[in-house]
RNA sequence: GCCAGUGUGGUGAAAUUGGUAGACACGCCGGAUUCAAAAUCCGGUGCCCUUAAAAGCGUGUCGGUUCGAGUCCGACCACUGGCACCA
């Protein structure tokens, strides 16, 4: 054993182990425990952030706790390789996307090797590959088959100078980022599938997940949003069709003072073809994003339309109005408005003075100013014909009742949740595999023409996707018959939705999954990954595992067992102010502080010009706020196991962890102790065995520590995951170890029996 | 705007079921070692008053429940994540 600790050293010599041995390959073994630990697969962006290292540290140590316990852990690593980022990158530097991503992986998977991570490299899935996207082009046909797949017409965000689809991402302050043109909202023809079909299951089976986090289920219950409600129609004065809408309040429906449809409805439109101020309000409407954080904070307005519904109970007639919050993709695209009972309709009453009809009461019998605010509490109802006088409660069952007998309405439950459009206007991603015939009609790729295959050496214009530009790469046969392929491509939720099952037989390649793999696997027994993901991705891939089980290719109901979710890393920044008033960011790296006596920062200012900077608090690592830091500097300066250490020790794995230098080089002074206490012990001599019927008290308190120890480790890594309060009680340990200094032959022997112990307890930690 | 979180010494945090607030570290102060420095080792360190002790104060703010609240309840403030085309 070497006097001094040398990470480097010890570092290649385990991973040239390790690789070597290919040391954590697994098959299926139907005698032993199985554990799927799954760590969320990176996006291929360039380099591992420490958000990376975090995540996957966290997994590497769960994977290998597991195994020290004698069970059989697949570990797997992949690549979420489509993207947006690689055609900006694509762009920028003037490489194909495809030559950008796979160069990011090379050098991405080296640094995750550098970090000593247990990955069965065997079974690493990246999913722009055609063989990874084929099965999900097969499956989407066999969706289509069962009538869960449709086409139907919703809005984008539409850049009208450069003739493209932008995401929300590429639009800032309303306009378009390459060429700062106001972007519209457009309706174009999308592919979606019928996620709400499994509504009510993915929120049943929340219950069955007692191992997530609440607050993770409280979310997803949220945005499945169910309710239960009135679904019913007003009659348009003078017209034959009729306006449907829903309400979760019938108890409210005498307070109804106004209906009030989306500017894009056909009501609208129509009565705007008479009517040029209606005309602009609708034109005027496209110009908002199509994120609901822009929908809710916008100004709320509208326009009458001039036609008129008759209310269905009291035969009054009520205005309808187009209005800009009201979604022609959700529900029927109309709504009924109770001014007096709901703080959107008042607000909205209040600013084009209409009027605010009060219903409810609360049960105490106390008056409300209606005029100041709604109230939006159950009550007691009144002026409401025979409905007046009863709860809100009870009018709920009795209006239902009463819409049923008249058979002009019923109950029905709805769900906010909305169907997955999957389609998109861009060529990084997985083409989605369908024909359309000549008569117009449209049916599945057949499987012998997948995969579907999509050009990998392309040049890119920066606004058209190459495989539209390219009008021969749309043209098909399909039995015998010409046919154009659709040159839209899925959603990268798609991919990211099902890689966990892909990895128990990733080389499959006669069929989707192997059935006797996923049955051995499936489910995941530890899933970790930013809390960022706790709605939509876990979200797709709960209903996608459905979908597969649905297809006889798994036989579990949830994918996921047990969840963890890492918070942010952080790290402080500062900035100057430059000549122009801009703020200028400068790097942690290059601020020197200034403290008191008791180490509180006074003044900090930068290396590179002296002057004072300003921090700005700590915030997410980002290269907007030149805050981050790389970790190869700093695998490279301390090693792989001070990074890990440092990061498992800072915080606890699911609050957002602030990086700090000088805890880095603590954490490393940890290790140079443990080794160096190693180290005199070993030197000397081997002890002889412990005789615990001989022990003095001190001897006796260190085993006692030693024992005490392994019990709060075991509990903290396996049950709390805790790795924080793990590693703080192998300090105290080593502590105890430093001050015992007993070199009788039984002194030896308790404190061999300890090291061995820290060092293990260790391992999954610092593996190295 | 809506949904979900977070807030404890100079700093990161701990307190697992409502029961000694601050474990373990970082930083700082003092000392040893050294020609000197780095590294290492030893001691001290919530705030306030104090030579010291003792008293008092203390878990974002205000209020409540309880014999007892960092922990439970209500209101508020600040910050963070998500909001369906960033992944």
């Amino acid at each position: 054993m070497q006097e001094q600790y040398n990470p480097k050293e010890v570092e290649s010599a385990a991973q040239g182990y390790w690789e070597e041995n290919d040391s954590f390959a697994v098959t299926e073994k139907p005698g032993q425990e199985k554990f799927y630990c799954l760590s969320m697969f990176p996006y291929p962006s360039g380099k591992l952030h420490m958000g990376h290292v975090r995540n996957y540290t966290i997994g590497d140590v769960v994977a290998r706790y597991h195994r020290m316990q004698g069970k059989n852990v697949l570990q797997p690593m992949g690549w979420d390789a489509f993207g947006l980022p690689a055609e900006n990158a694509a762009i920028k530097n003037n490489v194909a996307p495809a030559k950008w991503t796979y160069e990011n992986i090379a050098y991405m998977k080296r640094q995750l090797k550098s970090l000593g991570f247990g990955y069965d490299w065997n079974r690493e899935v990246t999913t722009c590959r055609p063989e990874y996207y084929k099965w999900e082009q097969w499956f989407f046909g066999r969706l289509y088959e069962k009538g869960l797949v449709y086409k139907k017409n919703s809005s984008v965000n539409w850049c009208p100078n450069d003739q493209t689809v932008l995401a929300n991402e590429q639009v800032i302050d309303g306009c378009c980022w390459r060429c700062d043109t106001k972007v519209e909202r457009k309706e174009i023809p999308q592919w979606f599938i019928k996620i709400t079909a499994y509504a009510e299951e993915l929120l049943k089976d929340l219950d069955q997940l007692d191992e997530w986090p609440e607050q993770v289920k409280t979310m997803q219950r949220n945005w499945i949003g169910r309710s239960e409600g009135l679904e019913f129609s007003f009659a348009l004065k003078g017209r034959g069709e009729k306006l449907q809408v829903y309400t979760t309040r019938p108890d409210t429906i005498f307070g109804v003072t106004y209906v009030a449809v989306a500017a894009q409805h056909p009501l609208a439109l129509e009565a705007a073809q008479s009517n040029p101020a209606l005309q602009q309000f609708i034109e005027e409407c496209k110009n908002t994003k199509v994120a609901e954080a822009d929908m809710a904070t916008m100004e709320k307005r509208g326009m009458a339309t001039g036609i008129e519904a008759i209310h269905p109970l009291t035969g009054e007639s009520v205005p309808v109005w187009a209005a800009n919050f009201v979604l022609m993709d959700y529900g029927s695209g109309a709504v009924m408005s109770v001014p007096a009972h709901d703080e959107r309709d008042h607000a909205f009453a209040l600013s084009y003075q209409l009027p605010i009809k009060q219903v409810i009461r609360p049960r105490d019998g106390s008056d409300v100013d209606i005029q100041a605010a709604a109230y939006t509490e159950k009550g007691v109802l009144f002026d409401s014909g025979e409905f007046s006088g009863l709860s809100s409660e009870e009018a709920f069952e009795a209006l239902v009742k009463k819409f049923e007998t008249l058979g002009s309405g019923q109950r029905k439950v709805n769900y906010r949740l909305r169907d997955w459009g999957v389609s998109r206007q861009r060529y990084w991603g997985a083409p989605i595999p369908m024909l359309t015939l000549e008569d117009g009609s449209q049916v599945p790729a057949p499987l012998d023409q997948l995969p579907v295959e999509l050009p990998e050496d392309v040049v890119m214009d920066g606004v058209t996707s190459p495989i539209k530009a390219d009008p021969n790469w749309a043209k098909a046969q399909f039995q015998g018959a010409p046919a154009l392929r659709e040159t839209d491509t899925f959603d990268t939720f798609m991919e990211s939705s099902w890689y966990y099952a892909r990895y128990c037989s990733p080389q499959s390649n006669d069929q989707m999954l192997d059935t006797n793999a996923t049955k051995y696997w499936l489910p995941v027994d530890q899933y970790i990954g930013g809390i960022e993901h706790a709605i939509l991705h876990l979200l797709y891939a709960r209903f996608f595992h459905k979908l597969l089980r649905d297809a006889d290719l798994v036989d579990c109901d949830e994918p996921f067992k047990r969840l963890l979710c890492q918070g942010m890393v952080l790290a402080e920044s500062f900035y100057q102010i430059d000549e122009n008033g801009a703020k200028q960011w400068i790097s942690p790296d290059d601020v020197e502080h200034e403290t008191d006596a008791k180490g509180k920062v006074l003044r900090s200012f930068s290396r590179l010009n002296g002057k004072d900077v300003i921090s700005a608090g700590m915030s997410k690592m980002s290269k907007s706020k030149n805050n981050g830091i790389d970790p190869q500097t700093i695998i490279d300066r301390f090693g792989a196991d001070t990074v890990r250490l440092f990061i498992m020790f800072a915080a606890p794995p699911e609050q957002s962890l602030e990086w700090s230098d000088s805890a880095v080089a603590g954490a490393n002074r940890f290790l140079k102790k443990l080794w160096t206490a190693v180290y005199s012990h070993v030197a000397h001599g081997q002890p002889g065995a412990l005789d615990v019927a001989s022990l003095n008290e001190a001897q006796k308190g260190l085993r006692r520590k030693t024992h005490e120890t392994i019990q709060k480790v075991s509990d903290d890594v396996s049950r709390r995951l805790t790795f924080n309060t793990a590693i703080a009680a192998v300090m105290e340990l080593l502590n105890a170890v430093t001050r015992f200094e007993d070199t009788s032959a039984q002194g030896l022997a308790v404190t061999q029996e300890a090291l061995e112990t820290a060092t293990l307890l260790l391992a999954p930690i610092t593996p190295h």
